[in-house]
Parts: C-alpha cells; structure tokens; sequence
RNA sequence: GCCCCUGUGGCGGAAUGGUAGACGCGCUCGACUCAAAAUCGAGUUCUGCAAGGAGUGUCGGUUCGAGUCCGACCAGGGGCACCA
C-alpha cells in the first residue's frame, strides 16, 4: 500500500507531463477520423468559478474519450474578449480594458490548467487581439462587397446623462442603469446584417439538426417565426395626395368580411401623410414615441388609436367602406405596418373595436345555425365555419383561406405571401471596447470599406474614460482619415461590432489560423462542423443564430463548404448556489457568510443575513465558488467528478460541499485498488461479466453525455472489484478501470497507470473493449407477478420455454397462495424477464 | 396570451410498457481504535411485531401489466410576447 493518492503532486505533475510531450496539439494532417470538441468560450469577467467548471469537465470528458477511442481531437480554448464590463472596470477603477480584460485571461487561464482540461493552448485566441478581430473585419469587408451588410436608422435606447446608448437590460425602469436619467430614444445610422435573407434557410436547417435539443431547436423555429398568409391592398377612398391604397398582411384571409376597420402603424407613409395635415394626429404620433419599449411598458399601455378621417374599399364589397385608424399597437417593422381589424375573431381587435365603438361582426361559427349568435366577451380566434361571408358561408375556415388568396391573386389585389418574425441583426455598438466597424465615411464616396491591405483597423489604446461616450469620437488622429477611394478628408466609422459577431466565427478560428486570411478553407473543412458544442442555454437562440448565419453567408461567398457550424450541440445545466444579503440590500459571497442555527450572520460584523434566491452563480450576485481551495482540499480529479455526478449534465447542479467529499472517497478508492493489484492466477467468471457490462454501459452513458451515469456504473464496477477475491480476473479489471476513470479523472488514471507498470500515459492508451458475449448472464431472475403485482422471484437458467417458465411460476409457494386453488385463467411470459399469471 | 419542459424516498437522481427507488449524499447501528480521523460491515420509501398493505403531483382511460402510453386538471420552470 502506498498511503493516500495525493493529488497535490499528482495533479501537477501529470500537467506538467501532457504540456511537455504537446499531448493536445491537434494535428490537422492527420489521418486519424477527426473530432472537433468545442465548449462555448468564456468572457474573461475575472475569474474562473466552478460553473465554468462544469462546463469544460463535460467538453473535456468527450475530447479525452474520442482520443482513447483513437481520434484526432481537436479540443481548444480562448476569450470571448471584447465587452462592455471591461468598460465598466475601466470606469470605475482607471484601468484600461485593454489591461484589465488581459490581466483577467491570464488570472483564467492559470486556472484552467490547473484542473487538468486537455485543450490545445497552441491555439488559443482572444477576440480582443487584433490579429483576431483584423480577420474579421476582412470578413465583414467581404459580407459588405457581397450586399449582406447595410445602414440603416434605427432607434435606440439614449442615456443622456453618460451620453452613451445603453442596451435593454441597462434601461431599468425606464432610467438609465448608471446615471439614473431618464432614458431617451434616438434614431441613430446603424449597420445591419442581412440575417433575413436566410431566415427560411435557417428554418429548413433546423430539421437536419439531429444532434441538437429539441428544445433549442423550436425555440429557434419561434424566433425566426414565420408566418403564411396574404398580402393585400385596400384602395383608398378618401385621401389625398400621392397615396392610393394600404397594403395590409394576414394569416386569417377567411375573416376578410368580418373586417370592421384598418389600422396602421406611427411610421406608416399614410400616418406620416395625416400628421402634416393634422395637428391633433402629428401629437399622437408624439405620444406612440414617447412610450417605452420594454414589455411591461407596453402592456400597461393599452391599446390607442387616432382616427384619420382616411377610408377604404373592402376588396370584395364596394359599398363598405373601412375607417384607417393609427394604433400604437401597430408595428411598423413587421409586415406591411399595417392590418385590417377583424373585431370579432382577435382579441387585439376585439379591444380595440370595444374602445372605439367599432362593429363586432360574425364571420366564422362551429356551424351554420349559430351565425347570428353575437360575438360574446371576448374573440373567438378559433378556425370554424364560414357565416355572414357571402360566397365563403359553409366553408371551413382553411378552404374559405384558400378561397381568397386564389381569387386575390386572379384580380390581381392581393398575393400570398411569407413574413418572418426575424429582424435584421443590428451590428453596431456606441463604444469602445470592440471591434471597429473597418468603414470610412466619405462626403464625396459615402461609406467606403477599408481596404483589404489596410487591415486590420486597430483599436487605439490611448484612450481615456474622464469624459463620457465613447472615445474612438474624439479621438482626433485615429477618426480622421484619408477615403481609400478619392483620398479627400474623411472619417472612420465610430462604432464598433456586437460582440456576437466575435463569436460567430471563433471556431473556424480555431480549426485554422493562417496569419494572412482568417481561414484556410481546406484545413478548415477537414475539422468542421463542430462534432460536439456544449454550452449553456442561455445562447440557444442568438449566438447559435448568429453563427449559423454567418456560416451561411461564408458559404453563400464561396469561401467555406459547410451549412451548419455545429453538428452536435449539447446545452448544459447551470451551477447554482443559494446567494446572500446583507441588511443594506448588497451581495455578501458565501465566504463571508456563516450558517448560525437556523439563521445566517455575517461573519465580519455578526449582522443577520438574509439568504435569497438559489441563482446561477454569477460575479454580480457573488455567489460563485472559487476552485482554488477545493484543488488544494481534494484535487482536481475530485472537482471534476463531483461536476459530473448526480445530477443529469442538462439539469441545474447545486453546489455542495458534500458531494466533493463523496467525490473524493471515490479516488481514494480507485487508488487503493490499483495498490491491491498482484500477479494471481485463475479467473472469475462473475467479475469478468461484470466488467464486460461496465465497458459497455460507461461508454454509451459518456456517448449520450450521461455522465451521471457512466459515474454510477464506475461506482458500481469498484464495488464488485473491491468484493471480489484475488485473480487474474481481478487484475484485469483494475486495469480497465483505471482506462474507464480516465476521462473524468485523468490525473488518478495517470498515477495509478504509472503505479502498475504500465508504460507510456493514459492519454495515449487505447479505450477497453467489451465482448458482447458476456454481456449475457446464463441466470436470470424472473419476475413472477399475479394479475400484474409481483408475489415472487425466481432464479432461472436462461433460455427457459414458456411451459417450463410457467410450470416454475405456479410451483412458487406465495403465487400458490394468492391463487388460493383457482385455476389461472391466462399466462403472460415475456422470456428471460416475468411470468404473469391472470387469476 | 401563445409555445415548450418538468413533477419519483430526507436530498441529487436510476428505471427498452415488464422486480420502482440503481448509484451518490445524508442519517442509524456495528467493527477496528486508548481515542479520533480514515476505512470496513449492516440498515435506510411509508405503514406494520410479522404475514401483508400502500406508494412515482391529482383524477380518469388503454393494457395481462403504466413512473413510462392517452385525456383532463394541479403545481413548478423556461422561451416568446401588441407578430396581424
């Protein structure tokens, strides 16, 4: 016995040995079947918690598995740079985003190789380097010269305070989150991605996904969100001035004669019209803009509108004429920001008709007997019987559908067509820490992209955050340029990209970096897709849509042959742990509380503490949990089991301390087995079987990211070893285990490898096969149920024919009791499993 | 409002329509020890001395047999949200 496994040295010393001998460089010559097993990349906030943990132990597991297995893996890590906290810290501490963001890479990336993860750092990347971003805007030049990039005003939300455009989440009640004003909204020129262009494309691709979660699938599908119908014209009957009909979108053609009025939205050409003629419509579109965007603001809205005074002809009735109102409710960006209100079949349309005193008529009835049945409290949007509809009564809905679109695209008023929910994706942001947008504005040429040989446009560093909004404005020698094309005075483009733009790429990044274009299509295509992507949930819809874009548009330019970027995905649960506050409302970490009886104090001051909510571990909250003490307490081996077991890896995972401990028992139990391992003789049929199973089930459960699982049967497999008399057969299974434990614990599999004399390292031996003969006992234990409830067990030999298995069923003394001398009236056997008797 | 997911011991969770609760945590008792740690053994759904009975959110249904399939409901969670 050589005392207790330490992972203290072990842990360091099998890092050191992987990194020396490049163990994870991933070949890109070779000849091996390629896997590509990527983790979403972390930004670089600070430091590593054990949710990051989490993440990379999954992603890892696979990588080290497929390598046993005998691929080539390519298994990299790098930083999600560019963002707005650096721009915070810069705010609030005086240091410079720049140095922050790589004083936090360097903290992180310490941390991770001290857990032992098997990435290839000969590939890492940060999307903060210019020789990083520079081959993005090369990208992005491209998109711009193949028409999917253009301006457009857009509003946004304006903080007129910090003089900076502030996203969604850092409008808080309609305030700004930092200086508190009141958040205004401005119309600023901004740059777009054509990402609609490809929305029926994304759509279909979401059907070849087969290795994706259903759930991010539809939630996908929901959000590209497309929607049949007709696309229709009223004409305009009492207007004036250039325009002679509104264009409206539905999906409910059929209802087209229970139509009671038309609304149009606050930016619609015709609302423009009536404004300049109206002062008391030019004042309600002052009213639509000053309302909020945020969903509850809209809600406690209410549904207004402004009578226009303009009408319409109903396409198929020339005697009804149709009132135009504006409604806030009316979205001018989807659609044709128009729609004819249907009163009686929509709620919306409903409210609104109550308000105004609108007809509420009946078109659609379970059947023809309830056509004058009034519409009651509220709509009835479900599809029905057509009645009061003229040519369409007696129709269902979808036929009276099919109806209007044949004979609106006969007369020529209408035309079926196709929208999606899925807007354009606004690329630029007012700040600095990104990358800049490699356009410059020109009087005389306009916007002209940077040329290629100019490449990249570097972000100035000496900049300062005294003054608010963002530097690159007034930063005089790097704004003001030369336009490429005329050479006369001109400026850059400000702003800088999304940072969703930065990872919609990084994996072709990492799958090929050649130092003058940001890909070499070859290598690139012989890694991709990703075989495996595993990150949280909360990118199900933009980054995974964004990426997926941007493969597109990538291949649509011919420059890579690949439609979806992630072949397999895998979202992965959070890490959560309870949080905690102090009595002035701010966060305390769970390192600064102490449980007290029933209650919680703060250790510092002893004040009470109020315990909130079990949240996903996060810097704001404080709630994480440092890895540092845990390695130094139990090693890294017993830090990534723990992440591993218990709980499904798609399912939340509440940090505990004693779960590790547990973790750390198993590894100590490994390693003493590998220290009880001998050189005896004669074998053990039982534990051989036993073994066979546990390789089969360990590397399916790893297959199907069931870690849980595969973790089970390991336990269960070290328990059998543990109980089983000395043997060949014993040793043999020590052997494998330690191969089984590999990819969860790699620097045990490692020490213990080494213990039993094995030459050469874990990471390059070759996972244990099975023999699917002795997955099979020769005795089986039948159920023996009675009208379905089981009485008895029996052990059988295999193989046992149904007059036999029945015969053994009723010698059982307890099936003998419940029958009670009756006669079974029936027999159920399944073989090999049950017998059930039917009294 | 629309769409989706999940409900199993004290806890995390197992279970191709076929022995519910594998495995882990916790707990109880015991062994070893002067003692402790570590380790090992036994037990641990509820009820009952036992035989037995009950039991997978609730109520129904299909089936020889339902945690699993179907219907309705309840509870919790997630996504979208004035989307025509």
């Amino acid at each position: 016995m050589n005392g207790r496994f330490d992972p203290r040295l072990a842990d360091r010393r099998w890092q050191d040995r992987w990194a020396d001998e490049r163990c994870f460089e991933a070949d890109s010559t070779s000849e091996k079947p390629k896997t590509f097993v990527l983790e979403m990349f972390p930004y670089p906030s600070g430091r590593i918690h054990v949710g990051h943990v989490r993440n990379y132990t999954m992603g890892d597991v696979i990588a080290r598995f497929r390598r046993m297995q005998g691929h080539e893996v390519l298994h990299p890590m790098g930083w999600d740079a560019f963002g707005m906290p650096a721009e915070n810290a810069a705010m609030e501490r005086k240091v410079h985003p720049g140095a922050w963001t790589r004083a936090n890479i360097g903290t992180m990336r310490d941390q991770l190789k001290r857990i032992g993860f098997s990435f290839d750092w000969s590939r890492e990347l940060a999307t903060c380097d210019p020789a990083y971003y520079g081959h993005e805007q090369a990208l992005f030049v491209d998109l711009f010269n193949a028409g999917l990039v253009y301006r457009k005003e857009s509003e946004v939300n304006w903080d007129p305070v910090d003089m900076t455009v502030l996203a969604n989440e850092q409008v808080i009640d309609g305030k700004g989150w930092r200086s508190g004003a009141p958040v205004e909204r401005r119309k600023l020129n901004q740059w777009f991605l054509k990402i609609t262009e490809f929305a029926d494309d994304l759509l279909d691709g979401l059907e070849t996904l087969d290795r994706w979660p259903e759930k991010v699938r539809l939630m996908q599908e929901n959000w590209i969100g497309k929607s049949k119908g007709l696309n229709f014209r009223f004409a305009l009957t009492k207007p004036a001035g250039g325009i002679s009909d509104v264009e409206v979108f539905t999906t409910r053609p059929d209802t087209i004669f229970g139509a009671s009025f038309v609304a149009i939205a606050p930016g619609h050409p015709l609302a423009l019209l009536a404004a300049e003629n109206d002062p008391s419509a030019a004042s309600f579109l002052e009213e639509c803009k000053a309302g909020g965007t945020s969903a509850a603001e809209i809600e406690t809205a209410g549904k207004k509108g402004h009578l226009t005074g303009f009408s319409v002809r109903h396409p198929l009735d020339p005697d009804l004429q149709l009132p135009i109102f504006i409604a806030n409710f009316v979205l001018s960006d989807y659609g044709t920001g128009a729609i004819f209100g249907v009163p009686g079949h929509d709620q919306r349309d409903f409210e609104f008709a109550n308000q105004y005193q609108l007809p509420i008529m009946r078109v659609v009835a379970e059947s023809l007997e309830f056509a004058s049945e009034p519409i009651g409290v509220e709509a009835e949007p479900a599809p029905g019987i057509m009645v009061n509809s003229q040519f369409l009564n007696g129709m269902t809905s979808e036929v009276a559908s099919a109806e209007i679109l044949r004979r609106a695209e006969q007369a020529g008023w209408g035309l079926g067509s196709t929208i999606y929910r899925l807007r354009d994706w606004g690329v630029s942001r007012q700040r600095y820490w990104g990358t800049p947008i490699p356009i410059i504005h020109c009087e005389k040429c306009g916007a002209v992209p940077v040329p290629l040989d100019q490449l990249p446009v570097i972000l100035p560093e000496d900049v300062s955050f005294d003054v608010p909004g963002n530097p690159l404005d007034r930063h005089p020698t790097w704004k003001n340029v030369d336009c490429p094309t005329c050479g006369g005075q001109a400026a850059r483009e400000t702003d800088t990209l999304d940072t969703f733009v930065d990872s919609s790429w990084y994996f072709i990044r990492f799958a090929s970096q050649p130092s003058d274009r940001p890909f070499d299509r070859v290598e690139a295509e012989s890694w991709l897709p990703v075989t495996q992507y595993i990150g949280g949930v909360e990118h199900a819809i933009l980054h995974l849509l964004y990426a997926r874009f941007w493969t597109r548009a990538l291949k649509h330019m011919g420059q890579i042959g690949l439609t979806e970027p992630f072949a397999g995905l895998f979202a992965q649960g959070m890490v959560t742990h309870e949080t905690y506050r102090a009595g002035d409302g701010s966060w305390l970490s769970p390192g600064e509380v102490r449980k007290d009886g029933d209650d919680w104090v703060h250790i510092e001051s002893g004040h009470p503490v109020a315990p909130g909510r079990i949240e996903k571990m996060s810097k704001s909250r404080r709630n994480t949990i440092a890895p540092e003490p845990i390695l130094e307490k139990y090693g890294a081996d017993a830090l990534r089991w723990f992440m591993l077991s218990d709980s499904p890896a798609e399912r939340d995972l509440e940090w505990s301390e004693a779960g590790i401990e547990g973790a750390s028992r198993f590894v100590q139990r490994v390693w003493r087995l590998a220290n009880s391992i001998g050189s005896s003789s004669g074998t053990d049929a039982a534990l051989d079987r036993r073994l066979n199973r546990a390789v089969a089930a360990v590397g399916e459960a790893i297959e199907g990211l069931q870690f849980n699982k595969a973790i089970a049967q390991l336990y269960e497999l070290v328990t059998a070893i543990e109980k089983a008399p000395a043997s060949q057969s014993r040793d043999v299974a020590i052997r494998a285990l330690i191969l089984l434990v590999a990819p969860m614990a790699p620097h045990l599999a490692e020490e213990c490898w080494d213990f039993i004399g094995e030459q050469g390292m874990v990471v390059d031996a070759a996972w244990p096969s099975f023999d699917p003969a002795l997955l099979i006992d020769d005795q089986v234990t039948l159920a023996i149920q009675v009208n379905g409830k089981l009485r008895d067990t029996l052990s059988a030999p295999r193989g046992l024919d149904q007059a036999a298995a029945e015969a053994l069923a009723l010698s059982s003394e307890k099936v003998q009791r419940q029958l009670s001398g009756a006669a079974p009236r029936k027999v159920i056997v399944v073989r090999d499993r049950l017998v059930n008797i039917v009294a």
